[in-house]
DNA sequence: CGGTATCCTTCTCGATACTG
DNA sequence: CAGTATCGAGAAGGATACCG
């Protein structure tokens, strides 16, 4: 079977669509809501209350974009008050485990990084 | 063994200086900038050559982070004129196995975040 | 070659007020 | 309860010009 020469074979490639999805699942708010939700199902205003000082237009933008995803569900009860219920989807727990990787390794290597963060600051101060 | 009851055990917690980390190390040009640096090392100039159209500008706050955060090294080679080297460090290595399992999820996934793109766009016509 | 500095536009995001 | 609508401040980011 033909190989390309290319040194880069085997790595996924970087396109606007995957860089987009990432952009819209890998935001701020975004991440609060999913480790939210992967613990439990919630409700509009429990969700506010659970993530510190995310406005309503954020959430709702942030759940929206999730659902249209198809990250979270969006189950709406018809009782008096409406009642919205949000869940993770099997799609949305695939994404959570990137994201504990992601925040796994921000753990190990912070030491690192806040290392390389101070040498380069006391360098340009010199 | 005591377990504790909190259901989100072992999940690690997503903190201001972590999320402020990702966001520093995964923006949109870095990827680029990374994905570059893992093949070769290479001089700024190259790198603008190589990435579809990104700014002096953009190019070099994206490099002052990444060196800052201990991501790239920039080498000076003193000639006539200045001759500057980036290469990646060995915890950008680290970084980029993360970053190529973000795009395998993509890339896995993106059938899926198609079909429910497009089933929430129509639902919403209606 | 490898950058800075400046201007200017765009876009995000919070604050606030209102609704079914 | 679960949103939508509107406004304005601030930050991100491109275009352009200049520098060692």
């Amino acid at each position: 079977m033909q190989e390309t020469a290319h040194p880069a074979a085997g790595r996924p490639q970087i396109t606007a669509p995957h860089r987009e999805l990432l952009d819209q699942v890998l935001d701020k708010w975004s991440l609060h809501v999913l480790e939210e939700l992967c613990e439990r199902p919630s409700r509009f205003n429990e969700l506010r209350r659970a993530i510190p000082v995310v406005t309503q237009k954020s959430l709702t933008a942030t759940l929206r974009r999730l659902e249209r995803n198809g990250m979270v569900e969006r189950v709406v009860v018809s009782s008096r008050p409406v009642a919205v219920e949000y869940r993770i989807s099997p799609l949305g727990t695939t994404l959570q485990d990137l994201i504990d990787a992601l925040l796994r390794w921000t753990s190990v290597n912070m030491p690192d990084v806040e290392r390389a963060r101070t040498r380069f600051d006391t360098e340009q101060d010199s």
